[in-house]
DNA sequence: CGGGTTAGGATACAAGTGTATCCATACGGG
DNA sequence: CCCGTATGGATACACTTGTATCCTAACCCG
């Protein structure tokens, strides 16, 4: 079958293969072998098509954070961007978990983010996602207020970091089975209606 | 050396020797020999004390949960257990590492709580703290209620969830350096004074 | 139509893992 | 005094890990 393979196919299928194993067993249970079985092909192509586990963890991570990025402006674009609070919602609702896939990825998000905790390699390697929506939900939480949406007396900056780390909170309380998705939205959807008074039907 | 050893300081040096590693390199780096390293005994000690791998990170999640249940309770009986505010204040503050010591703490827990969502014999050895405190800060937050110190219009069960889900957010932030203990308590603040109006001093 | 490069199978290797075993020592109680 | 047991040192074993090497087969191109 040798000659002309898509390499960047290939590559995918093994990256994909790496975070499902993440997502369900835990990135301790990653290894090149277990990639291979997982895609299905011998550790050789693992070590063909990556220079070695370090390549393959940094690929994970940074497809990780495309998957997040292309979810949340899948969602604000249904959303059809019109009030702040329908684009803070759609934010929100994309962090904590819902179905059966953004759960496996959360597990994996999360298992990486840990393990950056102990290693600089992976923490330089990217998580620069959650700063970034930090600052676009916050100038865009600004416009909202001087447009009248929110009190005067809220800080934006405040209020949305705090949302962030909720939200966070509350995927690590799903992900545990401590709550559902449910009621995980649920408190997410009190604080909005504190913060832009009850919601507009 | 040898005759009468007490068993039980032995044991409590090697699982502060193997959260010392969790915290630091976390709990992959967590090997018998490794423990060993750390405590400056041999191999066959931490053997002798331990009836293997899985014991020992379980003694290490117990005295985990054990610690933060005394830091809560110091904290809270230091404040006087005045107000709702002062408790929440206290236990929220507690939750969010502040010094060098509460920090490794928080890197271990952050760590077992991860390995837990794949380990299911991690998971059935104790991560019921979180609901306990739960359950305790609301019924303390509906007598306040009661009393008057905050709206009738707020739901106590959905303050609570959210606060504590915050502060575990929070900590995660704090954790990988995105903010420090001065700016997340801040946020907290910032929230408790939403929830009481400001503070009272 | 044949070589040369590409794609992958099979296997080897050193390092690290948890666990088990063998054996020496030192003390307390008879 | 001395023997049995508590304590622990040294070492071995089977296994998994990441990585490296050897070699075969297939395809594109001249």
């Amino acid at each position: 079958m040798p000659r002309q393979v898509d390499h960047e196919a290939r590559r995918r299928e093994l990256t994909a293969a790496l975070l499902r194993i993440a997502g369900t067993r835990g990135l301790r249970a990653v290894s090149m072998r277990e990639i291979a079985a997982e895609a299905g092909v011998s550790l050789r192509v693992v070590q063909y098509y990556f220079a070695g586990k370090q390549a393959l963890l940094e690929s994970g991570l940074t497809e990780l954070g495309a998957r997040m990025d292309r979810r949340v402006r899948r969602r604000t674009a249904a959303a059809g961007e019109l009030t702040a609070r329908g684009v803070l919602e759609a934010v929100l609702a994309t962090i904590v978990p819902c179905d059966e896939e953004s759960r496996l990825d959360s597990m994996a998000w999360t298992a990486y983010y840990t393990a950056a905790l102990t290693d600089p390699a992976l923490a330089a390697a990217g998580l620069t996602l959650p700063d970034a929506l930090e600052n676009f939900l916050t100038t865009r939480l600004t416009d909202a207020q001087r447009a009248g949406e929110i009190a005067a007396d809220r800080d934006p900056r405040t209020e949305i970091a705090a949302l962030l780390a909720l939200a966070n909170g509350l995927t690590s309380s799903v992900l545990s089975g401590q709550r559902d998705h449910r009621a995980a939205m649920y408190i997410v959807g009190y604080q909005l209606d504190r913060l832009f008074g009850p919601a507009t039907p």
